[in-house]
DNA sequence: GCAAATTCATTCGTATGCAAATGATATCAG
DNA sequence: CTGATATCATTTGCATACGAATGAATTTGC
C-alpha cells in the first residue's frame, strides 16, 4: 500500500467537515498544469505553450482574425493580443487588415512561422508523451476523455 | 454518435503525422484549469485560488516560514511572496521573524483569517463539486486518481 | 436609413508564475 | 575559527490571464 490515504470522500458528501487542499481538483489541476508547462519549457525553450498553441492553430486553419484565433485557443482578446504581438516581433506571423471589415486584424503564419511549426510539432508530441508518462496507455486515454469533459 | 471524431491515436504512435492541438493534454489541461478558475471566481469573489490555497494550508498546519508554505502549495519563492503580501494587506495573515533563524519569515493566520477560512471552506467544497459536475461520481474518483499521478 | 446594439481590437490594472540576481544569515568542511 | 556552501527572502523582468473601459466599425431593429 503506497497510498495509505484517508477514506475516500464521495463527491456529494457535504456533511463531512474535512477539507484537504491536496485532494481538491482545482489544486491538483493547477499542479498538473504547472508540471506540463515545465516539461514544455524543457523541450521548447524559445516559445511558451500559448505561443505554440497560436502557431499550431494557424497552421491547421490558415488565416483568421485575431479575436477568432483567440476563441479557438481559449484566450480572451487582451491575452491573444500580447501573444500575437510577440510572435509578430519574432517574424512568425504576418498581420494585415481585412479589406471588407475594417475592424478585423487578420493573422497568418509567415514562411518562418510555418517552418518553425513543422519542426516544433515533433517536439510537441514528445511533450505530450512525457506529460502522460506516469500513466499507462489505457489510463492516458481514459484520463484524456475525462479531462475533455471537465474542460 | 455525438462525438464523431477521427480514429483514436495510441499514445506512443510517433509515426502518425497528424497533430491536433485540441487533443493534446497540455492544451486541454490549460482549458480545464481556466474553467476551474472561472468557477472559483464566481463563488469566491474576493480571493484568488492561490490566495485561498495559502489560507487553507495555514489553517491545516498552523505557522510556517514563507518559503515552506510556498513548497506546500506549489509556489516558488517569488510567487508566494506576492500572495502573502496581499493576504497581509487584507489582514488575513500575521508575519513575524523567527527568533533563532533570522532568515525565516513566519506566516500564520490572523483571527480574521481563521474566521474567513472557516466560512470559505464550505464554498470551496461547492467549487470542487461544480468543477467535477460533468463527471459521474465514479468518473470523478477515477479522474482525480489519474490527475494526481500526472501532477 | 438611422439609432441602438454588437463586434473587434486596444489599453489599463491586477494577479499569478518562473528565471535570475542579490543580500543577509546559517551551516559545513577542514 | 574561517572560508566555501547553502538557505531564505526579496527584487526585477517577462509572459500569461482576466475584467473593465474605450473607440472604431459593422449589423440589427424598426
Amino acid at each position: 500500500m503506497t497510498t495509505g490515504k484517508a477514506p475516500l470522500l464521495l463527491v456529494g458528501d457535504e456533511s463531512d467537515d474535512t477539507y484537504r487542499l491536496q485532494d481538491q481538483v482545482g489544486f491538483v489541476l493547477r499542479k498538473a498544469h504547472q508540471r506540463h508547462v515545465a516539461i514544455f519549457a524543457s523541450r521548447i525553450v524559445d516559445l511558451t505553450p500559448p505561443q505554440f498553441a497560436a502557431l499550431a492553430r494557424l497552421y491547421e486553419i490558415g488565416e483568421t482574425s485575431q479575436n477568432q484565433l483567440g476563441q479557438m485557443i481559449a484566450m480572451d482578446a487582451a491575452t491573444v493580443k500580447g501573444v500575437i504581438d510577440r510572435l509578430r516581433a519574432r517574424g512568425y506571423v504576418d498581420l494585415k487588415k481585412h479589406d471588407a471589415d475594417k475592424r478585423l486584424l487578420l493573422v497568418s503564419l509567415s514562411a518562418a512561422g510555418r517552418e518553425a511549426v513543422v519542426e516544433l510539432i515533433a517536439r510537441a508530441k514528445a511533450i505530450t508523451e512525457e506529460t502522460l508518462a506516469p500513466l499507462t496507455a489505457k489510463e492516458a486515454a481514459q484520463f484524456l476523455r475525462l479531462l475533455v469533459k471537465i474542460a
